[in-house]
DNA sequence: TTTTGACTTGTTAGCGCTCACAATTCTACG
DNA sequence: CGTAGAATTGTGAGCGCTAACAAGTCAAAA
């Protein structure tokens, strides 16, 4: 910066006047000063700024099984935003969100004066934790409901899965079955609330609840269970023509446990899925699904973590994004109610 | 530091010797240090110190597509490896790997001092276009090829695809057609090169090739005109039953197509994929396919990088790693050569 | 006891930048 | 023409840390 100053004939106070955007210096200097800067192929040293103004302009983010496409998409949309709007992100991919994992990795950002963080974290125990450990910056959550006091932007899981309950309630099914995702998880208590809602509302029957762990297999599993309950039509399992698989991937799963019991999809039972994977369109058969905008939930974080850390007193700590019903063949209206 | 220094009753520079491990300490100061550390909760300014040093520590990523399974695996490697040995990680996402948008990525991170760069760019122009950029700082490449002289790591495409084709002709199967990917990315000639080299030695007749762009979609496509070739079983098509696909997402199209053509997989025409994501095991029927080890590529051009920045040199400047063949039904044996 | 050398600790000067303030120049009006 | 007020530019200090050197301490050898 001095040799900058030095060669354009000016104080270094001015290069950075100029570098800063400042409105009293005169169009000439300006001019003068850009010129040299380009010349040199000068650039300001981040270190030194950041020592000076006590700002870093780096932002922390924090998820939880990255190589996923939700989280994928989501710290996408966060890396973009962010540096769009001048800062560096950096993100660190947890396998477990336990509260030690959390800590750390905390401390590994908050060790490089990180100014805010984004936490993709959808474990009720991981947000829990989050609130727990006393941040040394603003944190925002991204999924992490708002039953905490911390901020954050989440889908409306709610209405998604309501969106997809009455979806197939509409097109002829008396009820619909449900493969949960695990307990710990808000988006799928808040997939699984939605889904009883609808039911009640519509007053269908409840049927009861399978699990999975998001795994294809585990959607297999659930699958295989279904399946035996149709063969028996007796019983609870009775009248069992529609599946609402709380993700996309277990979603495959049950379609191929549904497969090899040789019932077809959607003549005997319907299934439809959240998420819409890319992959969702090409399922046997293209899968009936909730679209989620990841990259804009991503932005979302962003816009408020900033409006925090700027001083912006951000009227809503809590930003909820609707979701889109995408259907598809998976569940294909049936004309005549089955068994009659 | 000075506050910790003037409560331990040292001189601050003392205290830095504690926090950077320095030899010359003796226990008893060291310990009352590192106490008063932890009691005030003191942690070390990074801005100061990069300014000090001249290192800022910080590493940057520049990645196309981080959200499909590939580039986001390996982005949680590199993140994580980076993360170990002290280094902060940045990554740039980038849509499409043009000139200009890998230059205003590698100049974004400049800005921040990076002190290396992991480029995450199959495409042969991305390479290229780096290699043309004159990068302030280390640059190794990820899937990069070996062809320019960047250093990097890659998975032996190559060899992936010639284990795919082996284990098809082995399976009786008289020849392998083949669904590449798009031209321009090194990933997708390498395959097409294993594939044929196999075919050639095997003395097999070579097919002609079909491409996509990678997607589900293009693989359906080609699919259907797969499924054409079989059902005209004169010309050039004849004796199609067996396809090897570029990557596991183009092969769920292609066993869409088949599916809807009313050809049964493996039966009469096996399928194979690459790269083993989460749900290929679970498509219609589980793929047989190539396992990529994504993390380790990206642990290992840490480091490479690190090798170079930190002055080892690095004797071998591109690391090759070896793929694994996974058999599901897809490819299931044919015990009689059909159409006999 | 004295001296030597190794070990431990303290002192000073920046790293490259921005902030607050001082100094200078320019503009406009009486 | 003089001068207030604004616009522009320069000066010095300091952000929190480490490198280099200086100084002090202690043990063992002479």
């Amino acid at each position: 910066m001095t040799d900058v100053a030095r060669v354009a004939g000016v104080s270094h106070q001015t290069v950075s006047r100029v570098l800063s955007g400042h409105p009293n210096v005169s169009a000439k200097t300006r001019a003068a000063v850009t010129q040299v800067i380009e010349q040199l192929g000068y650039r300001r040293n981040s270190a030194a700024r950041a020592l000076a103004t006590r700002r870093t302009h780096t932002l922390g983010v924090i998820a939880v099984n990255t190589t996923l496409h939700g989280p994928a998409s989501t710290l996408a949309g966060v890396q973009e935003a962010a540096r769009e709007r001048g800062y560096l992100t950096s993100a660190v991919t947890l396998r477990t969100a336990t509260q030690t994992a959390l800590a750390e990795a905390m401390h590994h950002l908050a060790g490089w004066g990180v100014e805010g963080i984004v936490a993709v974290t959808p474990q009720r125990d991981a947000v829990r934790a989050l609130a727990a450990l006393e941040a040394p910056c603003p944190v925002v959550t991204v999924e992490g409901g708002h039953t905490l006091d911390l901020p954050g932007v989440s889908l409306d899981q709610n209405l998604g899965a309501r969106l997809i309950t009455e979806h197939l309630l509409a097109s002829g099914h008396a009820t619909v079955w449900h493969v949960a995702g695990p307990p710990d998880w808000l988006e799928s208590e808040a997939r699984t609330q939605g889904w009883e809602d609808a039911l009640r509302e519509a007053g269908a029957e409840v049927p009861p609840l399978l699990r999975g762990d998001w795994s294809p297999l585990s959607g297999y599993q659930a699958g295989q269970q279904l399946a035996g309950r149709v063969r028996a039509p007796r019983g609870r399992g009775a009248g069992l023509t529609a599946v609402f698989v709380a993700n996309d991937q277990m979603a495959l799963g049950v379609l191929r446990a549904l497969r090899e019991a040789g019932l077809r999809t959607p003549e005997d039972v319907a299934v439809a899925g959240f998420d819409d994977i890319p992959e969702a369109e090409f399922f046997p058969p293209p899968l009936t699904t909730i679209r989620q905008d990841f990259a804009s939930l991503g932005r979302a974080s962003i816009g408020l973590l900033l409006d925090h850390i700027e001083g912006r007193t951000a009227e809503s700590t809590h930003l909820v994004v609707a979701p889109e019903l995408i259907v598809r063949a998976s569940t294909a209206r049936r004309s005549l109610p089955s068994g009659e």
